[in-house]
DNA sequence: CTTAATTTTTAGACAAATCTAAAAATTTGT
DNA sequence: ACAAATTTTTAGATTTGTCTAAAAATTAAG
């Protein structure tokens, strides 16, 4: 399994567990920055070694050995992203690029290790969880912080846009993952709402309260 | 740089230390267990890149960038070892595969950051030493266990062959880096010794005792 | 000091991963 | 339903890193 291979495998697993339908070339030529005809070439190739099913025109889907294989690269980059963060002080926006290049390391003793190491966490430091040995992913229940109430309370428990942008905008505003959330207000006009982080009070906008997931505590 | 570019330039700096003289081809060759052909090729290819000097049948040496490169991704290795050892419970004989991966990993700030999480260790778990962020190799004063006479003390700094094999050996002889060494008696006829190691006394071969590098106390 | 052995290089081919440009299939709009 | 727009595929080229086989240069030997 080549570099390149796990890179499709990981985009076309996230663009199946979107939509969850049949991958469109162009789908998967966007997401990995390419043109369509390498990535026909590739899902051709994919094709061949059973990590998918492609059917000229109509889009593809992995087959059960491609998505454990894409679950497992999965595992890894959020272990390497949880190090990172926990361990040598890098922050949820500085985190991804070196993941990128950390999550294709081959060793199974490895990736063990560091899981334990690391205590066994459930989720990354965007709030996402990480997949077990098996290659489970669980399920984390989460709403975007915009659907709370006035008065509502809950725990941030992820980001739904995951760029450098807004997790910089994040950390200046002191919002990070188990921070305690309530809703002060709610502004119908332009749905920006005031919370309270901690001990903070800050306005935020739509835009933000869409991207910030909670669990919700009341 | 491209990862079989740089385990060119790890592999020609390692030849170019052990005999100061100008690297041949078939060298590099057989370091990197492949045809010399393709050895020519690369070489080729880093001295346009003033990575490495090259004549034609006169064979290569390494420019200062070049040198500088392979120190990098030395300090990587040897630091990534640490790493594997320390903290996940790696054994001598494992780590060296893993961190060939590891070493390839770009980031200044990950490395920059694993150095200090690791305590800014001065020596790998084989007692080779890890370059500073300048690329300063420390020279360790070691002789090989060989040389001791009898009654001669010392702690194990390092190992010359780094083989698997051997090292498992050594680990079944409970001999690790930091041990205290003491010669209790040579037997002229076949060169083997026999030692006390820490709390243990047994008998060694020449062939062994010559790959094991001590730091004399006495 | 020539010939033989060895080392090194060149030439040509191949696989992986990509690209551009053009052809083919599908979808959409009227 | 037919032409237009869009999506997807094919064909052919390029780069990296490798190989084999043959040629060229160097070194060793009688």
């Amino acid at each position: 399994m080549t570099l390149s291979e796990e890179n499709y495998l990981k985009a076309i697993f996230n663009l199946e567990e979107q939509t969850h339908k049949s991958v469109p070339t162009n789908a998967i030529a966007e997401m990995m920055e390419t043109k369509a005809s390498s990535a026909t070439d590739m899902v051709k190739r994919l094709s061949e070694k059973e990590l998918l099913k492609y059917k000229p025109y109509q889009g593809t889907r992995l087959t059960p050995k491609g998505k454990s294989h894409a679950v497992k690269v999965i595992r890894k980059h959020r272990l390497w992203e949880t190090f990172l963060v926990e361990n040598l002080d890098f922050s949820w926006d500085e985190v991804h690029e070196v993941a990128e290049q950390l999550e294709h390391i081959q060793s199974d003793k490895l990736i063990h290790q560091l899981d334990k190491f690391l205590g066994y966490p459930k989720t990354d430091p965007h709030g996402d969880p990480i997949p077990d040995e098996e290659g489970n992913i669980a399920k984390i229940k989460k709403k975007v912080l915009a659907e709370l109430q006035q008065e509502d309370e809950g725990i941030c428990v992820g980001v739904d846009d995951s760029s450098s942008a807004f997790l910089k905008y994040l950390d200046k505003l002191d919002i990070s993952l188990g921070n305690k959330i309530k809703v002060i207000e709610k502004e119908a006009f332009d749905n920006s709402m005031v919370i309270q982080v901690e001990e903070n009070t800050i306005s935020i906008s739509s835009l933000a309260s869409k991207n910030i997931y909670v669990r919700k505590t009341s």
